[in-house]
DNA sequence: GCCTGTGCATCGTCT
DNA sequence: ATGCACAGGC
């Protein structure tokens, strides 16, 4: 930690140096990648802070993960030396709950709202489509949650949705939209697009609020500005247009989130939006090497309607792109283990350093079992979360039921989760009953003695299933979450049915239920003390993918979109396919195609060192065998940074072709020399052979990729 | 009321 | 290949 002002300033190149002292108004930073880009938001923020008497409660930065707005308050906690706990760093959606938490009761929901995730929306628009008569097979509930979602980041009330309306679809969708936004009020429930789209309009509806916040907020960052999208380009403006203190940092070459409202335009035409906006190119490369960035540039450099820069870099040529062509996917993952494990090994690398993007995440099982085989440490990044499985699910809608009674969704997907004797029929009576009389499900379940057709047993499971909740209710109370956590498990009987199962799957189950403990112990030492409604907010905002462990060292798997933001000193680009990447739906339109080719950019330039991209002559995806042809952002990389990469020495040895390996054979590997075959596994696809090698021991290898050459005898 | 099997559709990227 | 919705049997 610095006190001098010289000293702190002389961390950053001048052109960061100038973007981090800026005072006078908006500020719009185009950091290419690698540029320095959340250094200089950091120094920013803290130079205010240090330099220029801003108070830390003063500041407002946002980003668009967790994981972004964690590594910002560490580095800031760091050069100022105050916990940045006192400052609002997080994602817009993390700040637009906590606003919400505030604000919320004059719209009429209550301030302990639950935050729906996609699976709990879809539930609500099927429920919705039902309602109205609707057969959900023809209206897809995903199809039409994907609309409403558009059309709520694109700040469209039902209404205006409707009035759009071209076709019937397009009518049902407004329509569904109309009942599935009532529901939400009823549920006390929010979806995503709603945090950010909620605080709009109470800022919008009740000035005094918005002056609230400009008061508060009197200096504003955020981070990917290319990402933003309309309702979030409105938050931004509602709370700096005033005060004028907005820093936007982006890179339009980055910008990878159009299918979810983002408008690059809001990058672009930010200078017409604040006429005294001043604008500073971040253009030198600190991360790649030239090798890397150049290879980078080419692919971009085929995009049409950039923000003309020239990134350039002072690092070292490095090595050339290395490219491989597996004959399948297994050989394309078996290439990914064995080559990291010999980085490990030979290379004095660590598995932290290496990183393995995909376009998809179906595409991550195959590179997982590779690297099982082959004992790499490995983190799967994104994809089923944690908080999705079905038992974090449950138990956490028990805790939403809790906290918010009024929670429909939670209630249904519990009540008779495990089953105790509320079925169908029962809910239905009960259902009918609260339609009739106007009141929630909860009410009606209240007055089961009342409802007419249900039988003496299926009133006494009701009245058993209110006396747990109720219990529950007042057991929070007086305890901590982790108790309230257990009482669940016990009262409900969840955990004794698990543990009933005595089945491999039932005790991952409780497993995972055990680690939702470890969630709660590790916010607890974040924050200190947690309330459960900080405790539901957590579980819906914040993906397990964002809390990045650095212990041990793992191999980091992960989308390429859950990539942005990221380095890493070897990055393996897979399955670069036409079809798989750029992928298939994207084909359809140039500007689709154009996003992809960011997303590839955004790829490469996580890359410090080492790059390597891969390809299968042909790949098992969706039930089907096919054989795409490479994608066409390898045959835009020039051939002068492009090295192929086999298997040194020796055979590659491709899945499924015959090989008369038999123990006893002599073999010869690349770097392990002389060893004898012990055994030969086959294993679905792959087959593995056991070797001994007398300096090393024993070894098993993939045979589709080992780098081995049979000796005659 | 609950469980199991069958048929069907889907198959992207995130908060 | 997987996951979901519904029909039918217990």
């Amino acid at each position: 930690m610095t006190t001098d002002k010289t000293q702190f300033l002389e961390q950053l190149n001048h052109v960061q140096r100038e973007a981090a002292v800026y005072s006078d108004g908006p500020l719009l930073i185009i950091a290419g990648a690698g540029s320095g880009k959340t250094r200089v938001l950091t120094y920013r923020v803290a130079y205010l802070v240090k330099f220029c008497g801003v108070s830390p409660w003063d500041v407002l930065a946002l980003t668009f993960t967790n994981k972004a707005a964690g590594e910002m308050k560490d580095r800031i906690q760091d050069l100022i030396g105050i916990p940045s706990r006192d400052m609002m760093i997080g994602t817009f959606h993390s700040m637009c709950a906590r606003i919400l938490r505030r604000e919320i009761e004059a719209l009429g929901y209550s301030s302990k709202f639950s935050i729906y995730d996609e699976s709990d929306a879809n539930r609500l628009i099927a429920q919705c489509l039902d309602e109205e008569g609707f057969d959900r097979r023809t209206y897809h509930p995903r199809a039409i949650k994907a609309a409403i979602s558009r059309a709520k980041s694109e700040m469209a009330d039902p209404d205006t949705l409707g009035g759009l309306a071209s076709n019937i679809t397009e009518e049902i969708t407004a329509q569904v939209y109309r009942r599935y936004q009532e529901r939400l009020r009823e549920n006390s429930a929010v979806d995503f697009d709603d945090l950010l789209l909620l605080t709009v309009n109470i800022m919008e509806l009740y000035p005094d609020v918005l002056e609230k916040y400009r008061q508060r907020f009197k200096h504003v960052l955020v981070d990917e500005y290319q990402d933003t999208n309309a309702v979030q380009y409105h938050l931004v403006k509602l709370v700096a247009e005033k005060h004028g203190n907005l820093t936007v940092v982006g890179d339009d070459d980055q910008g990878i989130y159009s299918w979810r409202g983002a408008d690059i335009r809001n990058i672009l035409e930010f200078e017409q939006d604040f006429p005294k906006a001043h604008v500073i190119k971040l253009e030198q490369n600190y991360r790649s090497t030239q090798t890397i960035l150049r290879a980078a540039n080419a692919v971009i450099m085929r995009n049409a309607g950039r923000k003309e820069k020239t990134l350039w870099t002072d690092n070292p040529e490095g090595e050339l792109v290395r490219c491989y062509q597996a004959a399948d996917e297994h050989g394309e993952a078996a290439m990914v283990a064995v080559e990291t494990r010999r980085l490990v090994e030979e290379e004095e690398r660590s598995f932290s350093d290496t990183a393995v993007f995909y376009r998809t995440h179906a595409q991550s099982r195959v590179l997982e079992e590779a690297l099982i085989r082959l004992g790499v440490p490995y983190r799967i990044f994104g994809g089923t979360r944690f908080y999705e499985r079905q038992e974090i699910k449950d138990i956490v809608a028990y805790l939403r039921v809790i906290a918010n009674p009024s929670d429909e969704v939670s209630l249904r997907r519990i009540i008779n989760v495990p089953t105790r004797g509320i079925g169908k029929t029962t809910l239905g009576h009960v259902e009918r009953y609260a339609r009739d009389y106007g009141i929630s499900l909860m009410n009606a379940l209240r007055e089961v003695k009342e409802i007419p057709g249900l039988s003496a047993r299926a009133v006494e499971s009701v009245g058993g299933f209110l006396k747990m909740i109720d219990g529950l209710v007042m057991f929070m109370d007086e305890h901590d979450i982790e108790a309230l956590i257990k009482e669940v498990w016990d009262r409900s009987g969840y955990m004794r049915e698990l543990e009933a199962e005595r089945t491999l799957e039932a005790d991952a189950r409780i497993e995972n239920l055990q680690e939702l403990l470890g969630v709660v112990e590790d916010f607890k030492v974040e924050y200190g003390s947690v309330s459960l409604d900080d405790f539901l907010e957590r579980v819906s905002l914040v993906g397990d993918t964002d809390e990045m462990e650095e212990e041990g060292g793992y191999v980091s798997l992960m989308s390429l979109h859950n990539a942005k933001g990221l380095e890493f000193p070897v990055v393996f680009m897979t399955g670069m396919e036409e079809g798989i990447f750029p992928h298939i739906r994207s084909m359809e339109d140039p500007t689709g195609l154009e996003e992809e080719r960011r997303l590839c950019y955004v790829g490469m330039t996580r890359a410090c060192e080492a790059l390597y991209v891969s390809h299968a002559e042909c790949r098992s995806l969706w039930g089907g065998v096919s054989a795409n042809p490479v994608s066409r952002f390898l045959t835009e990389l020039p051939g002068e940074y492009l090295k192929e990469t086999i298997p040194e020495e020796g055979v590659a040895v491709e899945p499924g072709e015959e090989l008369d390996l038999v123990p006893g054979d002599v073999v010869s590997h690349a770097k392990w020399g002389r060893g004898t075959v012990l055994e030969l596994v086959e294993k679905d696809n792959d087959s593995e052979v056991v070797v001994e090698f007398p300096a090393l021991g024993t070894k098993r290898l993939l045979l589709c990729y080992a780098p081995l050459k049979k000796l005659e005898k």
